[in-house]
RNA sequence: GCCAUCGUAGCUCAGUGGCAGAGCAGCGGUUUCGUAAACCGCAGGUCGACGGUUCGAAUCCGUCCGAUGGCUCCA
């Protein structure tokens, strides 16, 4: 079974770093006790690339206090003070930590029989299970960044304390490229880009995450949905469409208004029917199927749909593209067999796997989520289901990590994340079991044995959202997009205006072959149009002067900075052309 | 929703109680140029909105809207 498992080396490596950080952890800590004597301390884990301390205090840190806090911690690192773990009794542990609220709620959630450990350093002393560096002079890099609100054990009922995160690495130069990694990050974010390239943009007067793609940005979103089309044709899926808004009925049968209301939309008024905004196109889909009685020898039935959801969401967790409360799900429903449930799910592998690699993921991590402790559902069938998921992934030798109840109540599901060129994880294909609506809307098929069964649903999405998958792609390529997906493939620079209409008689032919070329005529210097289609990240620049015209051909000068001088116009058309034919995910 | 920070021209930003500014973009003109920014000029503002304090508010206070980083959740 190809579970993935670290490395050695990447096991070893990870260790020292959650030492170091938990240990910086602690050191900062004893910093914010020093600035600020009543602080109560409650939690301060390592984390992905670095540490947080949670504390409560009568007013919130400011940015100035993390530089102060820096500073003392600086002393204490410094000063090589030695870690020292102890156990204690339950008692002892209630007496040590007497004033620390926190500690004392800890320490109740302990189990009885494990030992208690607290750890010292200096003069500050925290309930601690241990895995530190050996003294603070062993924490060797380190930098505060941000603070920022957190509810006592992330339950919104508690009282909200104030986090201070940070970053910690074996080295100087492992925190100056982890820095360097996030001003790279900022660099590609599809928020930037996607202003600087005019690719979205999202207004005041409509709403918070509503989008609204401009031409550039829908260009590449045509060009995806033509793609996912062919697919979808290619791979025995009927294209369906369905409405943005149902009736409350509907939703009330689907069970979304029992589990799920908290993300829809209130209900508008119709003739006095109440009808909701869809968060999902299940039901619609079902209703489809529903619309005849159903044999057995139609079944593997796949219904697909770009289908525009709208789900509330609260106010601080929107995010660009990349959360949102208006989207299209590239959504598709397999009605089928329990004896076709296997191919069907390696069939969605695959096809994810293959669409995913068009547009330049190569890299993944897959999860197998199980059975939840509430769940609804016959358990015989989550393991049949939960056992197909797997086999498929044994199949295609997909290595996988597995989260045991991580499923939704209604099924078992699989989650591809891409990971981009820098190395960042995005949640994009999801792959779902669902038990709850076969049986809500007593969905049924006619077997060869003539009684009525009932189908197994599987609810799948490749893109996952197209602008979800949008903003990652932005941000993956760096909005340098490969020249098939390219909003402008090409760019014409006549050198003086006497090159304009020559430049575009190239135009033409170029759009005649197909390509999404301009004409750059403003009354610039060739120099700035070059400077200007660089920054729009256009792959090729087509220069045009007296010699080109001369030529019939243009001087090419590639995104990369490659020149590659005067091309005869017709070989310029073949090579867009083939790149744009075979969805070159590299090139230019 | 909650905590923090922020909101000045299309964009990036300066202005901290006394006449709203710069660069880029835009528009007009000059220039006709060989691989990452020619030159001159013009125009562009409810300083996010509303209310308050003040002789006077972009600036101080309050409420709201929006953005950013978190908390929770997720396509």
């Amino acid at each position: 079974m190809p579970v993935k498992q670290p490395t050695p080396q990447e096991s070893e490596l990870d260790d020292r770093r959650y030492r170091i950080r938990h240990s910086a952890a602690h050191v900062l800590a004893d910093a914010v006790l020093e600035l600020f004597p009543h602080a109560k301390y409650a939690i301060g884990p390592p984390v992905e690339d670095g540490f947080y301390y949670d504390f409560d205090v009568p007013t919130p840190f400011t940015p100035d206090d993390l530089g102060r806090l820096e500073a003392v911690m600086r002393e204490r690192v410094a000063r090589d003070l030695p870690f020292e773990m102890a156990e204690v009794s339950r008692d002892e542990a209630r007496a040590l930590f007497a004033d620390q609220p926190y500690k004392q709620d800890i320490i109740d959630g302990l189990p009885e029989g494990e030992p208690i450990t607290t750890c010292r350093h200096g003069g500050f002393l925290d309930l601690c299970r241990g895995r530190h560096v050996e003294s603070t002079g062993r924490v060797p890099a380190f930098k505060l960044l941000t603070t920022a609100g957190a509810y006592w054990r992330g339950d919104e009922r508690n009282r909200m304390l104030q986090r201070v995160y940070g970053s910690a690495w074996e080295s100087e130069a492992a925190l100056e490229e982890h820095l360097r990694q996030l001003e790279e990050a900022a660099q590609r974010d599809h928020r930037r880009l996607g202003r600087e390239l005019d690719l979205f943009s999202t207004s005041e007067a409509v709403g918070p995450g509503l989008v609204l793609w401009h031409p550039k940005g829908a260009r590449v979103r045509s060009l995806m949905e033509q793609v996912w089309r062919e697919e979808h044709d290619r791979r025995g899926y009927q294209p369906v469409y369905s409405p943005h808004v149902g009736k409350g009925a509907l939703w009330a049968t689907s069970g979304h208004l029992d589990f799920y209301r908290e993300s829809m939309y209130d209900a508008m008024d119709v003739e006095g029917q109440e009808y909701f905004a869809k968060p999902m196109n299940c039901p619609f889909h079902v209703q489809i199927y529903q619309s005849a009685k159903r044999s057995y020898r139609e079944l593997p039935i796949r219904y697909t749909e770009l289908g525009a959801v709208y789900r509330y969401e609260r106010s601080g967790v929107l995010h660009g593209l990349l959360r949102v409360r208006g989207f299209t799900q590239d959504d598709a429903h397999i009605f089928c067999t329990p004896e076709q449930v296997e191919d069907e799910v390696v069939g969605v592998l695959d096809f994810a796997f293959h669409l995913l690699r068009v547009f330049g993921f190569d890299d993944y991590d897959v999860f197998l989520s199980t059975r939840p402790e509430k769940a609804v559902g016959d358990p015989a069938d989550w393991e049949l289901a939960t056992e197909a998921l797997r086999r498929a992934l044994d199949r295609r030798h997909v290595e996988h990590l597995v989260d045991e109840g991580g499923g939704a109540f209604y099924g078992p599901k699989l989650d591809i994340k891409v990971r981009d060129a820098i190395g960042r994880s995005w949640q994009c294909t999801t792959i779902q079991f669902d038990f709850n609506l076969p049986q809500r809307f007593g969905l049924a098929y006619d077997g060869a044995d003539g009684a009525e069964h009932r189908p197994y649903m599987v609810h799948r999405a490749l893109f996952g959202s197209l602008e979800r998958f949008f903003g990652v792609l932005i941000e993956h390529y760096a909005g340098a997009f490969p020249t098939w997906l390219a909003p402008v493939q090409a760019v014409l620079i006549p050198i003086a205006d006497r090159h304009v209409d020559y430049a575009h008689a190239v135009r033409g032919q170029l759009a005649a072959a197909g390509i999404r070329a301009e004409v750059d005529a403003r009354n610039e210097r060739m120099n700035a149009k070059i400077r200007n289609a660089q920054l729009a990240k256009i792959p090729y620049m087509l220069v045009a002067g007296d010699k080109e015209a001369q030529a019939n051909g243009a001087a090419v000068r590639l995104r990369t900075g490659q020149d590659l001088g005067l091309l005869p116009v017709d070989d310029v058309t073949a090579r867009i052309v083939g790149e744009t034919a075979r969805r070159d995910p590299k090139a230019p």
